[in-house]
DNA sequence: TTGTAAGCGTTATCAA
DNA sequence: TTGATAACGCTTACAA
């Protein structure tokens, strides 16, 4: 069923149908009903195709994210879909795998597609990419990781604060040997939250000897070797700061393979809450992210821009330290790390 | 860019240009690798928009899954993308959320944006909105659960296979006393697992007081409430079969609450294995169903349809018990739940 | 081998 | 208040 076989059922022109479902306000009382009732008795519904064509807008968003599979995005995904969808647009979904070329090709085809906006999760590659869309005229937001563009709109988490609490929480736990299980340093939420551990170990004037960090993908087989690895060191840490949660399963993995006890003989604090976390013997000690509220808010930034805001906008959310059963105070009262004693500013006991 | 800018500035026609990128057999060598570099140089790509107002075909699928949170939907979006992508296709994610209008919104917003197939886990209902897509000549595939329409595609997992090895496993270990929270049965899933359950226990000889049976909404919250509510009873389930893995954490929740210990007062198996399973205490039993797989083949169904396939195919894959820690032998020899004994046919040790 | 031109289903402009 | 019509960007008969 076409506009105009609707139409010409009718006995009216194509226009008067077409402003009767877009500008009711525009046609007569008598004709709008008609018109309606008739639409509505065949089930017509207008083609989206024809009429982006015609109107040049698109009602879509494209949602680049690197693994729909990690719950932290799936939560995103589906806040994002819950504020599209009342608007009358769809969500196309790409994952990128973290993988630039990937990146790439999902941009190519949301380019192509015409969508009146782009949601990403950026690998920080593709930069000229991301620019020529821009240039077009294509609203992009930055979700989770800064794409490095400047001027774009962007939706973040302050990660070198969520490394400040998980590494405040353990040392004020006691723990003085410290190591993390970091992600890609590609990536902004990788580097930031490997700073942050830096940052906020030396200026508590703990060393932090090259073993006792790890730079793995964000994927949990890397990160169970890294552990193994940690933990069969001579002086292994007590403590460890895991930077996403797919990691933290895997170094799950390896700290019960060797049997190590958890939190006796260390402590574990990871970014992300995940549903299950609270049921893991022992119960995760948590980075949470807001990952509903970080969806919601690329949604709206996304749609601000489509409805013809210019200024861009940049949200940055706190992450919070949920306490669970991973992080106790270490068994023994703890030297820091055999290192060259570095220039220590606050030294804690 | 547009067709004709790029045709214009070569000097060829818009014909010429377009064929060079699609069909380019037909156009002379020279003249194509001419067209082919200056489309390179400007970045030109034709616009999707028009393409398929002009050819009637969109490379779009869409697909309706009830929570794309839930990590078994989250595995099956991310193996149809993975096969979406390199055809060219993307895809349009919709959630329902379990809820019939949700789910006939997502319908009606697929439809218009005239997508090749839909993939769908239907929550049972919107059998009318469904033949329409069908007379229209959209392929359809059910995933997961039935959507009742007959011959249509289909990919879906032997629930009662699932349900009996569930049930197989705990009376092997000799319980006698198996409660289950089962799914809700509007949903084809939930019916087959709770009559998969039903089944296996009448044809043990076991009883099944009515206490024993809840059906919750596949979410944690109800199950929860459910799972307290056995545990409370005077004479409570030895073993409890729960029917996903959100109602798995609810149970859980309740469990852990109440200070059961798992398995030496209750043994749990619970559908689908999800990443965290292994990790929990104690590291759970589960029947895992082929996640990966079954995304992957209903995206081959809709492309087979697609590609002008006329014969409805059917696919059932097998669930897989994983025998974890969740499960032994009771602390006591048992006496079935006291209930009028039904016609025992085959009572079991 | 290439060009001309029609037409996909809409919406928007202009005239009636 | 309504209708006739052009146009959106592309593909594909058909003609040259």
């Amino acid at each position: 069923m076409t506009i105009k076989e609707l139409a010409s059922q009718l006995g009216v022109s194509t226009a008067t149908v077409s402003r009767a479902l877009s500008q009711p306000e525009l046609v007569a009382p008598e004709t709008r009903s008609r018109v309606l009732a008739a639409a509505k008795a065949c089930g017509y519904q207008p083609d989206a195709i024809a009429r982006s064509l015609r109107t040049g807008r698109t009602q879509s968003i494209g949602l680049i994210v690197s693994d729909i599979t990690n719950p932290f995005y799936a939560t995103v995904v589906r806040a994002i879909e819950n504020v599209a969808r009342p608007r009358g647009y769809s969500v196309i979904i790409c994952n990128a795998d973290e993988n630039p070329q990937r990146e790439e090709e999902a941009l190519a085809l949301l380019a192509s597609k015409q969508v009146a906006g782009i949601i990403h999760a950026s690998t920080g590659a593709n930069l000229r990419a991301l620019e020529a869309l821009r240039a077009r005229g294509i609203p992009l937001v930055d979700l989770d990781r800064a794409s490095g563009l400047s001027g774009v709109d962007a939706v973040l988490v302050d990660n070198a604060l969520g490394a400040r609490l998980a590494v405040g929480h353990l040392i004020s736990l006691g723990h003085r040997r410290i190591a993390t299980i970091a992600g890609p340093q590609t990536l902004t939420t990788g580097r930031e939250r490997l700073d942050g551990f830096l940052a906020a170990m030396r200026s508590a004037g703990l060393p932090v000897p090259p073993e006792f960090v790890h730079t793995c993908d964000f994927q949990a087989e890397s990160a169970e070797l890294a552990a193994a690895e940690m933990l069969s060191l001579p002086h292994p840490p007590s403590a460890l700061f895991v930077a996403n949660n797919a990691m933290m399963a895997g170094a799950f993995a390896a700290i019960r393979e060797r049997g190590v006890r958890v939190p006796e003989e260390l402590s574990t604090v990871s970014f992300d809450d995940v549903q299950w976390a609270k049921y893991i013997e022992p119960p995760l000690t948590v980075i949470a992210q807001p990952a509903e509220i970080i969806g919601a808010m690329a949604a709206e930034l996304v749609f601000r821009r489509i409805g013809g805001e210019k200024r861009p906008a940049r949200r940055v959310l706190d992450p919070v330290l949920i306490v669970r059963g991973s992080t106790a105070a270490p068994a023994r009262a703890q030297k820091p790390a055999p290192l060259r004693p570095a220039s220590m500013t606050n030294p804690l006991g």
